[in-house]
DNA sequence: TCGTCCCTGAAGCGATGGCTCCAGGGAATA
DNA sequence: TATTCCCTGGAGCCATCGCTTCAGGGACGA
């Protein structure tokens, strides 16, 4: 399965990694359509002929950027975070909602708008990139509704879908608080916002738990 | 100033709507870069030139859509919007998203859905229509924080900035909630996501109230 | 009935889209 | 040194892009 030349085998994974930054730096300005081959060559500095030996067509090259900004996300959502201990619920909230949704604002910005870009679009036959993106928006919330249920069990309320209507609130807030630093909005009221949010979930939980 | 031949004219507003129904479809289905003129004149069944007559080109074509959806949606946010004084202040606010922002969502999705990717999207010179669009959310933003700004007064909440704060989360929120019904999310859950929404701002509000 | 004006139809411009082909260059292996 | 295999370079295919041009057709006021 190893490369046989694995010194030119490495110049091509370089490549690879050359052509993925221009593709997602040209889709995060102009999306899909507007992510033109001819483009990503001139701003990756390498022939059209590479991009394609690499990744075959635009919808793989698109998917593969997806996927490796995905993966990004992912390895650093699972990095143990640590709370704590004396945190009232409203930080430990605070706290999930800087590390799995604001991380991906804050340092993944162009992933996230190009696949913002990818969901509000459709087309013909779906791009492969925007399945892959709808995935992992998928996988983010089951995180997300995973820890807002510890959160709910604690305080003994029933979890009758609750968690996952308030995970969806929270997903769809950050999405909207994005979108919003490319109108007028900067990133510290980005940061600011999300701890209002965090105080919006926490007393709704409040209002639910019973006494 | 009027027409001189009415009977033509009048054709030829209706060929102008027809042209911008056509645009409007396409470009919340592909973007920007993605609407194509010879597939609005496919889908419009007008030729190109009828509609280069009426537009004189691209990103004028587009402004044009832009500024119809926007006058459209105005229109029935000026509509007087009744509230049962007997409301509780949850109710009230309730009803503010339901009638100036969710309605946006609910009747216009096709504009919402375009602007966002207007908003989302950034090229070498910005696009008339979605300077317009930014606009239009500006000034959808100052008309709810003017309805929070009569409510936090009732409560004698003094407003350094509150207000506007809410007022952006609450866009953000329903931005989101309208983006993941691109997703998984259906209409019905909307709706209901708005209420939970109202009730988290009621909430932040309740917090703020001195007594 | 005539001329005017609004709009349409068709043809076509240069540029660019996605994509292919293929002759190599150059490091690793034999 | 010879061979192999990964990757690059560049020319070029055909379709479609945004956009323009211009000769009319048809309803109107005169």
């Amino acid at each position: 399965m190893g490369p046989k030349t694995t010194r030119r085998h490495q110049q091509g994974e370089e490549s690879k990694e050359r052509i993925l930054d221009a593709v997602i730096q040209i889709a995060a300005e102009r999306g899909y359509e507007g992510t033109t081959v001819s483009l990503v060559s001139e701003r990756s500095g390498l022939p059209v002929s590479s991009i394609y030996w690499h990744f075959g067509n635009k919808d793989e090259l698109i998917a593969a950027v997806i996927e490796r900004g995905f993966r990004a996300w992912s390895a650093e959502q699972a990095e143990p975070f640590e709370v704590d201990p004396a945190a009232t619920r409203r930080e430990l909230i605070a706290a999930i909602l800087h590390h799995d949704v604001g991380s991906l604002a804050r340092r993944h910005p162009e992933f996230l708008r190009f696949g913002l870009m990818l969901t509000l679009e459709q087309r013909a036959e779906e791009p492969k990139g925007r399945t892959l993106f709808l995935e992992a928006r998928e996988t983010s919330l089951e995180r997300i509704v995973g820890g807002l249920a510890l959160v709910l069990e604690a305080e003994r309320i029933p979890d009758d879908g609750f968690a996952r209507r308030l995970g969806q609130l929270i997903i769809a807030t950050v999405d909207g608080l994005f979108l919003a630093t490319r109108a007028s909005l900067d990133l510290d009221d980005l940061n600011s916002h999300l701890d209002l949010l965090a105080g919006a979930i926490d007393l709704l939980i409040e209002e639910r738990t019973p006494r």
